[in-house]
DNA sequence: TTTTAGAAATAAGATAGTTTAAGAATCGGT
DNA sequence: ACCGATTCTTAAACTATCTTATTTCTAAAA
């Protein structure tokens, strides 16, 4: 992983902040006091920028590139909790917001450009700007929603079902994913994912 | 359900304002403001305070029972989206946040004290309290959580495991859940359960 | 008390998903 | 262009889970 210097920063901040303003307007002041608590990260394919077991220290916002959040159970079987790609947030919230450790990797699985946000920085400037308190509730409440949804097709639908769910609402994530790893998003075999999709 | 009248308020109010303050700090004047704009239901056990299909327009809160979430598929099969007892926030939150049609229904399990917190309410209070942000802000991280842990507990447990991780989660919820519904929020039928647990 | 209905347990046959193994295709590195 | 290493496909045998049906149990209704 790799910390670029100052010089460069417009290359994620542009995309950032217009991503950000989607949700709520901001003044380019308060834009400067973000911008000053931001890391940024030029991440090479199949990097794992946080391990499971390890403290969580950092919320990563996805410039560029796509990440998968997966965890490993005693058995060595591999689930994939999430996938990030632009202008997603992704990473273990529970460790995060808890200071607790990961339950999950996070591993890069394009060349990805990634804006790191520190909690203690996170918590300081939320008091700093309570405006960000609302970004950040409309952020939650949709991925909120997002993980109620999906949960219900886990229940709800069969695997043919859910793929083909999927694949209609994130076509751009299944160009970055093997089937292997679609399929432990999926919660079934890579071999019964590959019989499925031959019919 | 049973709109009560003011008189009879605080019953609801001091468990309500008692969790809030977990949270966050709030001053009697904004305790004021929020209490005006709040519904307050008494519901008798198996009532259905929301219509999967119909427009979601409450968010509600439990002071005492129970609830169930629960979604019905094409094929009748039934699955528990989620379950709520004292001091929890439900409603079907896409419907609700997007102002949509509700993917579930919701049902008392027991009979039920529930504050209810209309939509447009909702938003103005947001504005007129920005402090309120802060709060479902950090209601709906939790919320993510805890649905990502239960999805990642979807993924990579069996049923018999999920089963007594949930129970020692959550065991007064199990207290006042019938076989069937544990089994249908477990994600497998009620046989199946049956077997699981005689073991 | 009898009746009724819904909960749970049990068991047999059906289906969905897993495992294993082997061959074909694809991809990054040299 | 070649090699080794993943990744994907296919298929057969296997296992877990589901379905359906029957029985028992329980609890509330009449």
């Amino acid at each position: 992983m790799v910390q670029m210097g100052y010089y460069s920063n417009q290359d994620y901040l542009i995309p950032f902040f217009r991503n950000f303003e989607k949700h709520i307007p901001i003044s380019d002041e308060e834009k400067r006091i973000i911008s000053a608590n931001l890391e940024f990260m030029d991440v090479p394919r199949n990097d794992v920028v946080l391990s499971q077991g390890n403290k969580v220290n950092t919320l990563f916002y996805v410039v560029s590139g796509a990440l998968r959040a997966y965890h490993l159970n005693e058995k060595g079987k591999e689930s994939t909790v999430m996938f990030a790609v632009k202008d997603w947030w992704i990473t273990d919230m529970n460790g995060f917001a808890n200071q607790d450790f990961a339950q999950v990797s996070l591993e890069t699985i394009e060349n990805s450009k990634l804006i790191g946000l520190r909690y203690e920085i996170l918590e300081s400037l939320l008091q700093e700007l309570p405006k960000l308190e609302r970004f950040f509730r409309i952020l939650f409440q949709r991925a909120y929603i997002r993980e109620q949804s999906r949960l219900l097709r886990q229940l709800s639908m069969d695997v043919a079902t859910r793929y083909r769910s999927f694949v209609d609402k994130y076509p751009k994530i299944v160009a970055s994913v093997s089937q292997k790893q679609m399929a432990s998003y999926l919660g079934v075999t890579p071999e019964f994912l590959s019989q499925v999709k031959n019919k």
